[in-house]
DNA sequence: GAGCACTGC
């Protein structure tokens, strides 16, 4: 089939296509845009951006831009924002919506735009290409801001950014004055920041009656942003891709991973070229389904056994170089003028949104993906294999359909589909915890947070442990209200725990050795690499590099050993190599540090930040980290509980937990903190910490309270080191008494001075 | 004696 009867198919299942691209509650004006070049064809022949004459390539690319389905919608759309302060726009795959929106605002006037993705390679990429588009160059009139790389200068008008970026600047800019008119991007995607900035908008409008919002969606869900929005007009306009038939099974299938494998051997044996995307869950399951796949088409009886075929994996962990082979040709037919080879992908959900595979003719949709859920009682997110929404369904659906009509194979029933599963993936706002939202929140200046107008409000319960959480921290007084350490630790790009430690590090002098902590808890990908064939030397090589005390301490020395072997000129990929460890994860790790190391220096000023704790020796190094560590971690922390089996308990909750195997310590010691509770079959803590009784009663009195702490060992010991402390402080507090009396005398035969010692009773 | 879906600041 070809691509106008592709766009036939789109439009058919278009309900607004067929009289007007006008939508429910669009309203007559009488705005009539400017015109513009997007109109004529050579305008002056300058741009208006930098004066300077427009290239033949624009031209070219003018005609191309031209025929996108987007193109047909611009004069309305223009006209809507005339008279309106808010758009909802849904365009699918193919429609121009990214590339060319922005581009209609600045061509109409709006002299600052912003547009919001929600991945960072999507807002450079398409920076770029729109740079080119405009004839402009990058960093100029068109530009982008993401985490580590900044390309915008104040003759941008028009500026990609991630969605988390927007937000950082309406940390400083609360109104978001810079800017004439936002763009929420994916806005379907419901990201963390797009649904805090949609909620912030909302009151910033109010405000701000000069500026315009556009939604963009790609889902028909978009009503939903339509009422929230409350008389948003909403437009659609189509995509462009290829039908996608689909086939489900007839009956229920008992494990999808077997169902996976022998839909894939079908496809390859019987059905016409092209190649195979196949949707699981995971790294193990996916390398599992790989060789089982490659297995079972050997197996084939002839000539199927002989096809070419490449069984390749896709994950977001795999090294580059493995992830960019999805990308390269189907193999060569075996014989000349034989069988056509074929690539099947085996992938998680990074081929749903983030990486576009073409050439994909056959989708296998096993239902399932892992998904992040947060249980407030439990204070524990995780992750959990669960089925997908109809939504997610559709969208892999269209990855069949990029570059020709394919077909999507759903290894669930039809009427499973119909009734079993949720319209749309439950917001991650629903499924997080949300103790840096509401830092972030408070921040930007929202008092009430249990009214704040959330387009799915979170469940009060997992508010208030992110309230209590803060409070425990010392970000929020006891009224809710953000303290100047609190403001302080929303300026920090890590999580609450972690803020707080890191700027408790500057006052204990030791916010080198923090940073590098922070920065390396932060690198979400494992730093020691444990291949399956190499693990006996995996470990050895680990071994060197770790510290009796636990696994912050650690993660430390890993990170200096790192930097020391640049400093001294070695090469340290091979050296990451030769260690089992994971370079690419330490190299961000650096980046983040040095971010890290920005932000405290001038949150801190005056302070040594990140380079007070060179001339420490090891042993007081080592406990003042932990110290550190403990002023944010003091809720993470569990206790030995006794008997022949050690096993631990945390504190207040009870919760039975195990050291995870890949934890460091030596040895088990009475009181742990850790990082990470991890839940699958059994309830683990991960990078895990030894840490002396005695500090839990001197830096967190206020959580380590008796009178409402549960009966236990742990409450046991907490008695006798209170017990110890009261004597130590009186102790402490009759020398102090008896230094001043001295003092007091000698003073007294010197004559006074200016500024005596203050006494206190 | 286990395991990292995916983003983002």
């Amino acid at each position: 089939m070809d691509d106008a009867a592709g766009d036939a198919a789109a439009a058919r299942d278009n309900p607004y296509l067929a009289d007007s691209l006008f939508a429910r509650n669009a309203r007559p004006t009488t705005h009539t845009p400017t015109t513009s070049v997007l109109d004529n064809d050579k305008g002056n022949g300058h741009n208006a951006l930098t004066g300077k004459p427009l290239s033949d390539g624009y031209f070219a690319i003018l005609e191309t831009r031209r025929k996108l389905p987007v193109h047909e919608a611009r004069a309305e759309l223009l006209s809507h924002l005339a008279a309106h302060q808010v758009l909802v726009l849904v365009g699918e795959t193919g429609s121009g919506k990214t590339t060319q929106v922005p581009q209609f605002l600045v061509d109409a006037g709006y002299n600052a735009v912003a547009c919001t993705q929600p991945r960072r390679v999507a807002a450079l990429s398409v920076a770029k290409r729109v740079a080119v588009e405009m004839d402009v160059p990058l960093g100029g009139p068109v530009g982008y801001s993401i985490r580590f790389d900044d390309r915008s200068t104040p003759e941008t008008v028009l500026k990609y950014l991630t969605d988390g970026m927007l937000l950082r600047e309406a940390m400083s800019d609360p109104d978001l004055r810079h800017y004439a008119a936002i763009i929420l991007d994916e806005a379907h995607e419901r990201t963390l920041s797009t649904d805090v900035l949609m909620g912030l908008l909302k009151d910033v409008l109010r405000r701000r009656p000069d500026l315009k919002l556009i939604v963009m969606s790609a889902t028909l869900d978009a009503g939903k942003f339509q009422d929230y929005f409350a008389g948003a007009p909403l437009m659609q306009v189509p995509g462009r891709v290829f039908p996608v038939g689909i086939k489900y099974t007839p009956r229920p299938v008992d494990n999808y991973v077997d169902a996976a494998v022998e839909q894939v051997v079908r496809i390859v044996a019987a059905e016409p070229p092209g190649d195979v995307l196949v949707f699981l869950t995971g790294e193990e399951e996916i390398e599992e389904a790989c060789k089982r796949i490659r297995d079972d088409v050997r197996a084939l009886p002839p000539p199927a056994c002989t096809y070419a075929v490449d069984v390749l994996p896709l994950y977001s962990s795999l090294p580059p170089a493995k992830q960019q082979r999805v990308f390269e040709r189907a193999p060569p037919p075996r014989t000349p003028g034989g069988v056509p080879g074929r690539k099947v992908i085996c992938s998680t959900n990074v081929a749903e949104t983030s990486l576009t595979i073409d050439g994909v003719v056959y989708v296998v949709d096993t239902g399932f993906s892992k998904q992040k859920v947060y249980n407030p009682r439990a204070r524990v997110e995780s992750l959990l294999v669960s089925p997908i929404s109809r939504a997610s369904a559709k969208q892999r659906a269209g990855r069949a359909g990029r570059t020709r009509p394919g077909t999507c194979y759903r290894l669930y029933t039809e009427s499973a589909f119909a009734s079993e599963l949720k319209e749309a993936t439950y917001p991650e706002i629903l499924r997080s915890n949300l103790g840096n939202v509401v830092l972030q929140l408070k921040k930007l200046g929202v008092v009430d947070l249990v009214h704040f107008d959330f387009m799915d409000p979170p469940a009060p319960e997992t508010l208030m442990r992110a309230l209590e959480l803060l409070n425990y921290l010392g970000a929020l007084s006891d009224d809710g209200e953000l303290t100047k350490l609190g403001e302080h630790m929303a300026e920090l790009p890590l999580p609450p725990e972690l803020s707080a430690a890191l700027l408790a590090s500057v006052d204990l002098g030791v916010s080198g050795a923090l940073l590098t902590i922070s920065a390396m808890l932060s690198a979400t990908a494992n730093i020691f690499l444990r291949p399956k064939a190499d693990r006996v030397r995996a470990d050895s090589a680990r071994r060197a590099f770790e510290h009796p005390d636990g696994d912050h301490l650690t993660l430390l020395r890993t990170f200096t050993a790192y930097t020391s072997v640049g400093v001294d000129g070695g090469d340290v990929n091979k050296w990451c190599w030769e260690n089992y460890l994971n370079s690419r994860a330490l190299q961000s790790a650096s980046s983040v540090r040095s971010q890290l190391a920005r932000l405290v220096a001038r949150l801190r000023p005056g302070t040594r930040a990140g380079a007070d704790d060179a001339a420490l020796p090891a042993v007081e190094l080592d406990d003042r980290v932990r110290r550190a560590l403990l002023s944010g971690f003091f809720m993470q922390v569990a206790h030995r509980e006794g008997g022949k089996a050690v096993g631990y308990l945390t504190v207040k909750d009870h919760q039975k937990v195990a050291l995870h195997p890949g934890c460091g310590l030596s040895r088990s010691p009475d009181w742990v903190m850790y990082n990470e509770f991890v839940l699958t079959k059994r309830n683990f803590i991960r990078t895990v910490t030894e840490v002396r009784g005695a500090w839990l009663v001197e830096i967190a009195p206020h959580y380590y309270d008796l009178s409402n702490f549960p009966e236990g060992t742990a409450k046991e010991d907490l008695k006798v080191l209170y017990k110890r402390k009261e004597r130590k402080d009186a102790r402490d507090a009759a020398e102090q008494r008896e230094r001043r009396e001295k003092r007091a005398h000698k003073d007294k035969g010197k004559g006074k001075k200016k500024h005596g010692s203050s006494s206190r009773s």
